[in-house]
DNA sequence: GCTCAGTCAGGTAGCGATCCCGCACGATCC
DNA sequence: GGATCGTGCGGGATCGCTACCTGACTGAGC
């Protein structure tokens, strides 16, 4: 009896056919919105599924329709805030559209394992590829490799294309480093990310064209690793260098190793030399002093990408391409005018 | 003829069948790796199979076998470390085992928004659940619902179970207490995280009790959010407390707003003030003062519930419960002994 | 020489859905 | 009043694979 009520998703459409006295094609139109369906019918057969707790197969369904509403995602094998934040929002769009992700990692950005990563993805049928790009090698690889399916990248990137989604890292860097200006500095070091991310190109990139428009002159920049050590590493060359009073870091990881040397080697932050970051990490509000830095909206940049896998996959109207997603400076305690 | 070459996995196994010259039945057996087929059978086979790019539809295998090879994740919607870290690893460890994941996040701790997550891991029907718990009503919620499939759950708790694993908080508390207490501090405070996470309650009992057993007085905690914002808030009371000499935030975070708050203050840390955290953040070594925190392996905690998950789902011999898995505690700059 | 394991391969029946077709029925039209 | 048509529903084929059974061929044993 209790058995017979919760027969947990043991019941196929013929079981609720029988149970609703229809036959299985009307059960199959119900569960899938078909109009010409009585309503009488219609009710009939949805008590049956409710009743027998019935849910259709995906499996059964995927065979013969062709569409698994499965999405792949790749990530890097990282817990940073960035690319996780992106995974995240990304995932809850995708739930939204009704879509299912299933996530790889790339160890790291060798074309191996790239490569393994979309067979992986593909022998399981994923319908598109969302790409979550820390290394630009990674773009390449992909390219190289017909997918067979849509992908979708998620990267930093110069120009705008219809499968790309990105934030415009270029015009936020450009931001903080016009930010610096305007409160009346003029050497501005950059602490770059790894050569091979995207984000650290672009950001070093903003930096250097907004320093040529103010006409000021860019030395070389130190060459980090998003880590708070390569930061700190920067910042002790920066602190015997007395000439440079404000630096733009390409994340505030770095920033925040930066100003653990500065404040270390007794140079303060901001009355010597301003610091400005980049992420908007939520804890940059409490960093010593607060972080004046450059924030992202991860959460549209996931509905984004989403936006771009639906046109891809199903007809969805495209509206050629999508814009980088604008950036917005946050002025906090770690940037003040040069002591004169 | 180019075409011919690359039918991007158009084909099926009769393809490979009638290519191999042998029967699907063999092609079957050959990609099971179930014995019985000749090796220059086996090899002919395997070549038509790389020749037609085939590989099987995990659709029309997963219909027949009634496994599909996939788990299911249930995460908490955030990019916090300790979440994001164990995710991440249990996706590598999977991998590792041959098995997709699914990911699904809950917006919030609500039952109904664990059971729609539940629910639409169920009609993609995976194997398995695995839940990231990040607060104690998902537990609830879960336990209430009768499930159908395995579910290993992945939160600190008071006692081990078999399809619980964690890592050990309470003693990982209890260490950092300890190391304070071995430094000489005898007015020891707390900030604990939101009181419905598993891992607050875990390292809040371990403060009491260490505390206790060297017979000291706890005061009252106070409640943070895991936030640096609500570790700023409690470090402003406590910049005016100069009983206390150190206080255990109950993550890094946290330990960055009352080191942050603290400074503002004129406090300083450690000489004043002893901080430490819990977590080990990347960026905890470049916090000023670098912080004392407790470390945990996350990689071990992901390996760890996939093994688990596999014990669940196939045979694989099954060694009773899984113990905790131990911390590590980092001692760096924010911890001394009190002024005298 | 014939049987009899044992090895290898083939044929057929599902798994649970969707898709294409067709049938019954009542309303509409000439 | 019979042909036409739209609505509502049902039957069978099909997707690509595995499970089960059957059969052909080998070589050993009497």
């Amino acid at each position: 009896m209790s058995a017979a009520d919760k027969p947990l998703r043991g019941s196929n459409i013929f079981d609720v056919a029988r149970l609703a006295g229809v036959s299985h094609q009307t059960v199959s139109r119900v569960i899938n919105d078909v109009p010409g369906v009585r309503p009488a019918t219609r009710l009939r057969v949805e008590q049956a599924i409710t009743q027998l707790r019935y849910s259709p197969s995906p499996a059964a369904r995927a065979l013969v329709t062709r569409r698994t509403r499965m999405i792949g995602l790749i990530a890097p094998s990282t817990a940073d805030y960035g690319p996780s934040s992106i995974a995240l929002h990304f995932n809850e769009a995708a739930r939204d559209a009704r879509y299912g992700v299933v996530t790889v990692t790339t160890v790291d950005a060798s074309h191996e394992s790239v490569r393994s990563a979309v067979e992986s993805l593909l022998s399981q049928r994923v319908e598109a590829v969302v790409v979550i790009v820390a290394d630009v090698a990674v773009v390449e690889s992909i390219r190289s490799l017909d997918v067979g399916v849509p992908v979708v990248t998620v990267t930093a990137s110069q120009r705008p294309a219809h499968l790309i989604t990105s934030i415009d890292q270029y015009r936020g860097a450009r931001s903080a480093v016009r930010h610096l200006i305007d409160l009346g500095h003029r050497q501005i070091a950059h602490i770059s990310g790894p050569p091979s991310a995207p984000e650290s190109i672009e950001r070093l990139r903003g930096w250097r064209d907004e320093l040529a428009a103010a006409r000021l002159v860019a030395r070389e920049p130190g060459h980090g690793d998003w880590t708070a050590r390569s930061g700190a590493a920067f910042g002790e060359q920066l602190a015997q260098d007395h000439d440079t009073t404000a630096v733009f870091a390409s994340n505030d990881q770095m920033a925040l190793g930066v100003m653990s040397s500065l404040l270390a080697h007794g140079r303060r932050v901001p009355e010597q030399v301003s610091v400005v970051g980049f992420d908007d990490v939520p804890e940059a509000a409490y960093f010593s002093p607060a972080l004046t830095t450059v924030a992202q909206d991860f959460a549209a940049l996931g509905a984004l990408t989403m936006q771009r896998v639906l046109i891809a996959v199903e007809d969805a109207d495209a509206p050629g391409e999508s814009l980088p997603l604008p950036t917005r400076l946050i002025v906090r305690d770690s940037t003040a005018p040069p002591a004169s």
